[in-house]
DNA sequence: TAGATTGTTAATCGATTAACAATC
DNA sequence: TAGATTGTTAATCGATTAACAATC
């Protein structure tokens, strides 16, 4: 038996899109939707959905489209999400406590259960709604908690240590926001947020186009 | 005159990877960076490295390496940082809070000049030392300062009506961390930050460890 | 039936990797 | 000189788009 090649990470990427148009249309009651009105939400070709959804494995219905609910679903159990959504905050400056506060993450099936820091001025404060703890206090409450995911939003220079102090934790997946490259055993996965990145991109963006009219002014 | 095609978003995305790590360098004295030693810090071939760079029309030299400054300035002027720097934020809640406290948007040469919300319990606070203005002010501030970029961090519902009276207020550019899709006329450039993209990534890494574990463990 | 829509296979496009020539 | 490193061209890989057959 071969694993057939299933995986596309930018289709990963694009399902809480469908997720999102999804809810909503559940939420007015449509039963069924087709991939020509579902696209309408977003820019995206209805081909390219619908290579999406049959990677889901989900059926459609010709003239009908796919039922709403069952794709609900279905991405739900693709992404694994409800079944292993529990995750420590390591880190709680602006960005950590932006997540801690950030409501979508929860409707997503990510719910961060405890916040830490090593900074005095941090630890024992509440932070939307949740107390953040001393970093020492962590290996203790992940076995006792049975946490096995880590969202990293500490600065650059402690990321590497604070990493190995989670892979001794026997944290087994890093939410990594720090804009250091960690260096992990292959027994963990490690998905980075590149903020900086997409900063970049934004300001090429602009660039070109104000490059652009320059030029064009100029002819 | 061809434009030789020298863009690649996936590279833009890498420059401040190299920011960090030549930032670091400059500041311990090193002169010369040769790709070998530079990727020691990151999981990328040098072979990249160098095509990326190559990208930047900086050239190396052969046995030395590259000018830590001279790259560094050419990655500046790349993405144009230091020159369309002003941007608004709009939507003060956990996410853009915390992006006004970002230290690093600074660094790479983005400046948050002013926030807005439309709550009555957001306006007028203070956030990391700014005070949140009421969204009606923006128009008039924009014309005034001569801003023309805006970071979006609104709620979903409200991302669409927010980005048309932006684009009203002059604005070219938005980089938009609100998980719905803007329609924007085509002088209005666009970068979406899909964060729950990277949580669904995430997941989906996850997921597939704990299953491939699972498989291995049954054989 | 005709039209709309799914779903699959092939073609294209873009980005990365490999190979290797150039050179200090 | 030999070795290390840059830089370019070709090969590969992955993802998207196009074409079209299947079908309700």
């Amino acid at each position: 038996m071969e694993n057939k090649k299933t995986f596309n990470l930018q289709m990963v990427k694009r399902l809480p899109l469908y997720v999102n148009a999804l809810k909503k249309l559940r939420a007015s009651g449509v039963e069924y939707i087709s991939t020509t009105t579902l696209v309408k939400e977003m820019k995206l070709e209805t081909m390219l959905v619908r290579k999406d959804l049959a990677g889901l494995g989900i059926p459609g219905r010709q003239k009908l489209g796919y039922k709403v609910n069952e794709l609900l679903i279905a991405i739900d159990g693709y992404l694994g999400w409800n079944r292993y959504g529990e995750a420590f905050l390591i880190g709680a400056g602006a960005l950590g406590s932006a997540l801690m506060g950030y409501k979508q993450l929860e409707e997503y099936g990510l719910n961060i259960v405890a916040a830490f820091d090593v900074a005095d001025s941090k630890v024992g404060k509440e932070i939307h709604g949740k107390t953040v703890l001393h970093l020492s206090k962590l290996p203790n409450l992940a076995k006792r908690m049975g946490v096995r995911s880590a969202i990293l939003t500490v600065p650059p220079e402690s990321a590497q240590t604070v990493a190995d102090m989670l892979v001794m934790a026997g944290i087994r997946g890093i939410w990594n926001f720090s804009t250091k490259e960690l260096h992990l055993p292959d027994q963990v996965i490690c998905h980075n947020e590149n903020i900086a990145g997409g900063l970049a991109a934004f300001s090429f963006k602009l660039k070109e186009m104000y490059d652009k009219e320059t030029k064009n002014g100029q002819e």
